[in-house]
DNA sequence: ATTAGCACTCTAAGCTTGAGAGTGCTAATA
DNA sequence: TATTAGCACTCTCAAGCTTAGAGTGCTAAT
């Protein structure tokens, strides 16, 4: 971990920085710093500081004679600072706090308790829901925010096709009545001839083409309850990636707040904004993207460049997964600029997740 | 009619410049109008005759030494000279083809056909048919299209109040479950006291409160043949309304096309893009004012400033409603910047709004 | 009625300049 | 040794100035 890397007033001042150009997007000095957050040090020791920092690779100057803004290598030890810790306590929302004027206990706490109510009341609706979600989520976040909602009908297995690649690898790729919607590397058993794996395939296509997720999900626990130990370790993660992919498709991504986004001063840039709309008008971009969470455990964040969609450079992903008892259902995500309220988002994502899946348990 | 005032040549100069500018949006000068449309007049001639359709406010200037740009009265007498005509004869097709690099034959025919198909098979799914039409009408297009879906279920009258108003007028105000969504000024015959419109009110309201539209229009089927000459005009109006009123709600409003917005040149600046986000975001907005298109009869356009909605100033608006027989049942509707090509605009909203009619009334 | 010619106007882009902000380095200090 | 005062240096950004180019309106000629 990087953090052993700091001492203690290193990080405070990086936090110091980084919750300051959150706040307000621009270069932060070294004299700003002895003004705003007082450390008790002149400007020319937090100069120095600031240079380590930018050594270490956690700041960086726009120009020579401009302050320092965080790197998406500073955002990141930020993140991993707040993550280490329970979303819960208190340093989260410390930090959640000086990001931002708007204080925890203003809004946040109120909006959370009247969106859990009103989730009890329409969950049976699953389109109410996720709109209430997305909206929610969107008003107090001034994010772009994503659902994807759980999918268990219409969509159909056609088939799939596992093809041996490497040693011990294979690639899935699966077919539903809508096209081709994933294709994953799997790991296997480096024994296993590409015959083996044919006839794998070969008893799944047989097994379950033609069916929705919804015949194949009760057909699976009857199954697994009778022969558990004959399943094959393979067989079951085929049929994972199966259930997961069939789980979403394109048409019904819920996305929300791009006018509150473009208010934000990251998109003062015309072609931000081309950037941004065009990323949430194809919705199969952020639909591989947030299918990659959706058997994380807990909150995901991924800063700037973190991920490897070119469309979305410069953007940031904090998503979390909602389950159904043990079972992952569906993901939602805040997508903002890389100057994101990392703490609030985090906490935000956190809570919702942690309320739909409580909704959808009961 | 103000046509009366312009001779054909005039005419044909102003349809050479505003077809010139909807192209390109660049001030048009007279030494461009003869090269591009060689009329056979010098320079100095056109200029005499460019002032003349200044003067008539039908163009105006940027600047003293830039060219002519049309003026919203402008465009008025453009897409008067286009209405007058049948959309699907000649002149119309030839001004959309003067006043855009993509013929007609080349595109437009092609992806209304394969529309037409695609409906056909989706008829069944309002939602998905929708999705359809506004996917077609903006990637059409590139102006961000809307349609509101006829709303049968869920929403309930809840009650009507009709209060008196002015001479021979009264307003009525209707609630429905989802709160007040129609206030609107009827005619009424002046003898009528508020007693006796009250009671039409307590009439209406005792009939049919509670009960969705659907029972509401099977009643009323029934009614209308049982007693049809008992109907006074002031309850059928009332009816009508209630009628209109229920079949919108802000909630499905289908709205598509931003990214392609943004993309003209209209909208390189920063201001212009959060003004049309807004709108967009805004929903209810756009339900107020494609619901005064909900009974008109054919297209509809409304240019920059002749709708009195601030927010959406500088923006036209080209919208049809579709029927299910004879009955209105909702609306579909293109907004782009004033500039837009209305020949091609009216075009696609006409016939994809037949068309939806023709797939609702089989 | 049309047109050639010309003086006039306005914009947009490029260039220069100076104030201001912030740095890095050095030498002095606790 | 850690900190700090001081200062020269760098870079940006906004303001002011200049100029080429586009397009006009008017006048006098056809």
């Amino acid at each position: 971990m990087v953090s052993l890397m700091l001492d203690e007033r290193s990080k405070q001042i990086l936090y110091a920085i980084i919750e300051s150009y959150i706040d307000k997007p621009e270069p932060v000095g070294s004299r700003f710093v002895t003004k705003k957050y007082p450390f008790g040090f002149s400007s020319a020791t937090i100069r120095n500081i600031m240079a380590d920092l930018e050594e270490f690779g956690f700041l960086s100057q726009p120009h020579t004679s401009a302050g320092r803004i965080p790197t998406d290598k500073g955002y990141r030890f930020y993140v991993d600072s707040i993550s280490g810790t329970d979303i819960n306590k208190g340093f989260v929302r410390e930090r959640m706090d000086k990001a931002s004027y708007l204080h925890y206990d203003d809004s946040l706490g109120d909006m959370v308790c009247q969106f859990t109510k009103k989730l009890g009341r329409i969950k049976n609706d699953m389109n109410a829901m996720f709109s209430e979600v997305i909206n929610t989520l969107s008003s107090m976040s001034n994010y772009v925010s994503v659902a994807l909602p759980p999918k268990t009908e219409k969509t159909t297995f056609n088939r799939i096709d596992l093809i041996r690649y490497k040693d011990n690898k294979a690639v899935a790729i699966l077919l539903t009545n809508e096209g081709v919607i994933k294709n994953k590397v799997l790991k296997i058993d480096a024994s296993l001839a590409q015959e083996d794996i044919n006839s794998i395939a070969d008893y799944l296509n047989s097994e379950y083409a033609g069916h929705t997720l919804d015949e194949i999900r009760g057909s699976l626990v009857k199954r697994m309850k009778q022969e558990k130990l004959l399943w094959d370790e393979v067989i079951a993660k085929a049929i994972k990636i199966c259930e997961q992919a069939l789980l979403f498709t394109s048409e019904d991504i819920f996305v929300s707040g791009l006018y509150d986004v473009i208010n934000l001063p990251d998109f003062s840039n015309i072609l931000r904004i081309k950037q941004i709309a065009k990323a949430i008008k194809d919705k199969h971009l952020i639909l591989r993207l947030l299918d990659e969470f959706s058997d994380a455990e807990g909150v995901q964040v991924l800063i700037g460049s973190e991920h490897h969609y070119e469309e979305l450079n410069g953007l940031s992903v904090v998503a979390s997964p909602y389950k159904e008892g043990d079972r992952p259902m569906g993901v939602i995500a805040l997508i903002g600029p890389t100057r994101m309220n990392y703490p609030k988002a985090i906490y935000m994502v956190d809570r919702i997740a942690k309320c739909i899946s409580k909704t959808l348990s009961d």
